[in-house]
DNA sequence: ATAGGGATTCTC
DNA sequence: AGAATCCCTATT
C-alpha cells in the first residue's frame, strides 16, 4: 500500500504512476451468441476485487451453453430460482453450486429471454498468486494449476454465490477486461483448440458431443487435455 | 415430503 | 475407482 517515495514532486523524484483499473468490457461485448462469446473470452482478464485484495487471471478455457433447447444447459428446465441470472441481461454473472460443494461461474451472453451463457473453466493466474494459493490451501500446488478448473478458479478468486447475478460491466467486485499487450499476445500465439464439453454426457449424443469447449492450445493451466485433433 | 442426481475435485 | 455434500428439480 506504500507507493513510491515522492517527497517534493521535483522533476527528479520518482513519478507516481496511478494504478489504472482494467476497464470492464461493456454490455455490448456480451450481447452475442454464447458460441461466439466463448472463444472471444480466451485471453481476456478476469478481475476479482475481494476482501483479501485483488486477484486476476487470464481466461484460457471456456464452454458455450445455449438456451433451454440445449439439453446440457441448466437452462433446459426453463427459468428457475437457480438459473434466473441466465435468463436476464447479458454481461451478468451466473454462479451456481455443483455437487453440493463447488461453485462455478458463467458469463451471461445473448440477451433477455435468450438464456445463453459461457462457463469459465480455467485461468492462468496473474495477480494475487499468494492469495490464490492461500485460498486453495495447497502450498505445494504449482501456480499454473491454482485456477485450472471451473471450481478451482472460483476458490482461487473467492467467487461464490454471493456474486450470482452480479453485473460484470460495473467494474466492481468481478469483471472482464482486456489483457495487456504481452499477455494477450502470448495467449494468441498459442492458438485455439476446441473439443466436446466436459461432464455433459447426460445431455445425449446430439448436445453432449458438440464441440463447444474452447481453449488455448497446450496451455499449462487447462483443466484437462483436449482430445487429440485428427 | 421425498427421491435422484449433478457444467467437480481430491484421495485411496 | 469412490467419497464428499447440498441444493435443485421432478415426482409422490
Amino acid at each position: 500500500m506504500t507507493g513510491p517515495t515522492h517527497g517534493d514532486g521535483s522533476p527528479s523524484a520518482p513519478r507516481a504512476v496511478p494504478a489504472v483499473d482494467p476497464a470492464p468490457w461493456p454490455r455490448g461485448a456480451f450481447e452475442r451468441p454464447s458460441l461466439e462469446l466463448a472463444p472471444a473470452l480466451l485471453g481476456a482478464l478476469l478481475v476479482r476485487d475481494g476482501p483479501q485484495g485483488r486477484t486476476t487471471g487470464i481466461i484460457v478455457e471456456t464452454e458455450a451453453y445455449a438456451g433451454p433447447e440445449d439439453r446440457a444447459s441448466h437452462a433446459r428446465a426453463g427459468r428457475t430460482r437457480r438459473t434466473a441470472a441466465m435468463f436476464g441481461p447479458a454481461g451478468h454473472a451466473y454462479v451456481y453450486l455443483v455437487y453440493g460443494m463447488h461453485c462455478c461461474v458463467n458469463v451471461v451472453a445473448e440477451g433477455p429471454d435468450r438464456a445463453g451463457a459461457v462457463l469459465i473453466r480455467a485461468l492462468e493466474p496473474v495477480i494475487g498468486v499468494a492469495a490464490m494459493r492461500a485460498r486453495r490451501g495447497r502450498t505445494e500446488e504449482p501456480t499454473a494449476r491454482l485456477a485450472a478448473g471451473p471450481a478451482r478458479l472460483c476458490q482461487a478468486l473467492a467467487v461464490d454465490r454471493g456474486l450470482d447475478g452480479h453485473d460484470l460491466t460495473a467494474g466492481t467486485l468481478l469483471w472482464i477486461a482486456d489483457a495487456t499487450g504481452d499477455m494477450a499476445a502470448r495467449i494468441a500465439a498459442g492458438g485455439l483448440v476446441h473439443g466436446p464439453r466436459v461432464g455433459v454426457a447426460y445431455a445425449g449424443d446430439d448436445w453432449g458431443s458438440r464441440l463447444w469447449r474452447f481453449g488455448v492450445r497446450g496451455h499449462p493451466s487447462l483443466s484437462r487435455p483436449f482430445p487429440v485433433e485428427s
